[in-house]
DNA sequence: CGACAGGTTGACCGTTATCAAAGATCGTGG
DNA sequence: CCACGATCTTTGATAACGGTCAACCTGTCG
């Protein structure tokens, strides 16, 4: 039961969006709707835009009449860093399209705490949740950065989803990974030790950026304690550990080498 | 955001199955397809089962016709108390939906540790990670009693959604369901402490039952403890500490009273 | 009545959270 | 371009939460 494969490292989307932005996903990048047709966006809402939805693995197969029919429906709208997209309890009723951006879905317990679900991409969508229960969020969702999204309301969502029967089937294979994910996630936390969690995650990281045994973590050391269910205290000290044991090398806090990922495995 | 209103205690389906099976799901309950029209299975297969598919939450908004087309197609299938029905690696090709018995569903850790994910009643139905992805088994399936189940091939399915897009509805809000299930389940076991998770667990519990404040636990402790990410003896411990605090009373080691809720959920 | 699985209790100690403070890094504005 | 402040990261000391191992109960079933 060796399954090195799936794996996302929160960070995932190499597969969707193979060259969609170039430019380093910083702040503030320069205009919003960089690469989209209309561009005037920044107080609320632009209008349409066609690339976001082509572009989406749900909707990447359907024909060029069939996109352009969504698209007649799609909004688009545009956050700041920093800007909560939606919150737990609030009621739903669009899909949200990620275009340009990243956007942090967390939640929170009981106890108030907070645990990072997953991070989006551009390509990746979030909001069905709610949608396909016509119940409320139960996570909150908040943009990292300037983010541009496009938006499906429901109602349309659902008629689409009756008229070409293969989006849903699109949906249903990414709600299974997304499943697959969240079940491992919860194994995980629910059965490995912190330092177990770290090495997974680092060579989770390393098959999905592909970039050899380098990998830049996508994400501060909180928001990886918020992930992998522990603080960033522990994390500073198990990497430090990792490295003693010639495991890894951090190049700075952000870069980290694997130099061995045999002994990563059996941490 | 008190939401007290989803939940599921692992023992769910209240909701979709109000009555459907009067006698408690002890073991050997006596033949097998109790109430389903065929019967005469016990050494692997028996012919389809026309009860189970009209009753599944997923099927049941369908009309007579469609749901004769469905059933042609199923296979139904008995297992042993113990016996696995899928596994991890496995290829998968059905949709197993259980028509009677229960069954636990099941994670390996990479360290070998298990966490349990569900336990399924009838109506509920499992196999659909590895379905719409086409791809492996992730987690274990095993007949806790000897159970019914009904089984639908992938290719059929698939069909099915395209005829009938409002299948794919309902396997989405399932879906949606379970995906909020995990990740609440997640965002649990890497926040909360052991005794808040076994106090939520209790609540939970208590409202899928509706037995008023005496809830019976679905499992044993050591099934309880791999589910919410601890040991039995831990779990042992927290209740006879939730006792001392006059928040519960043990009646048996399975039948548990609430005595006081509010303390509970500041626990 | 005896055996066995399941459950409880105790002693111990390892892992990891917590609190505190010092060091690094990054973005901003002068 | 540099300096400042805010934020992120690291490191240390300490303690508690919960896991482990072992022994002892308890209820159930043959």
């Amino acid at each position: 039961m060796t399954k090195r494969r799936d794996n996302h490292c929160l960070d995932s989307k190499k597969q969707h969006q193979p060259d969609l932005h170039n430019q380093p996903h910083d702040k503030h990048e320069q205009a919003c709707c960089s690469d989209i047709n209309e561009c005037s966006c920044h107080g609320e809402t632009c209008i349409h835009s066609k690339a976001c939805i082509t572009r989406v693995p749900i909707f990447n197969h359907l024909d060029d009449e069939q996109l352009d029919e969504i698209i007649s429906t799609t909004r688009t709208a545009h956050f700041k860093k920093g800007d909560i997209i939606y919150h737990a309890g609030q009621e739903s009723d669009s899909l949200y399209i990620v275009s340009k951006g990243r956007i942090r879905i967390y939640r929170l317990s009981e106890s108030g705490r907070e645990q990072l679900l997953r991070i989006l991409q551009p390509g990746d969508f979030t909001g069905e949740l709610a949608l396909f229960r016509r119940s409320v969020h139960e996570s909150f969702a908040e943009a990292m950065v300037d983010t541009d999204v496009c938006m499906i309301v429901r109602d349309d969502l659902e008629k689409f989803l009756m008229q070409y029967p293969t989006i849903a089937l699109r949906i249903l294979n990414e709600f299974s990974n997304r499943l697959d994910e969240s079940e491992k996630q919860a194994a995980r936390v629910a059965t490995e030790r912190v330092e177990t969690r770290i090495a997974l995650y680092l060579l989770e990281c390393m098959e999905n950026q592909g970039t050899g045994m380098e990998i830049t973590l996508p994400m501060t050391r909180k928001d990886l304690a918020s992930y992998l269910g522990t603080t960033p205290e522990t994390i500073s000290r198990k990497l430090a550990e990792l490295e003693t044991l010639g495991y890894i090398r951090q190049m700075t806090s952000r870069k980290i080498q694997i130099l061995d990922m045999d002994g990563l495995m059996i941490s």
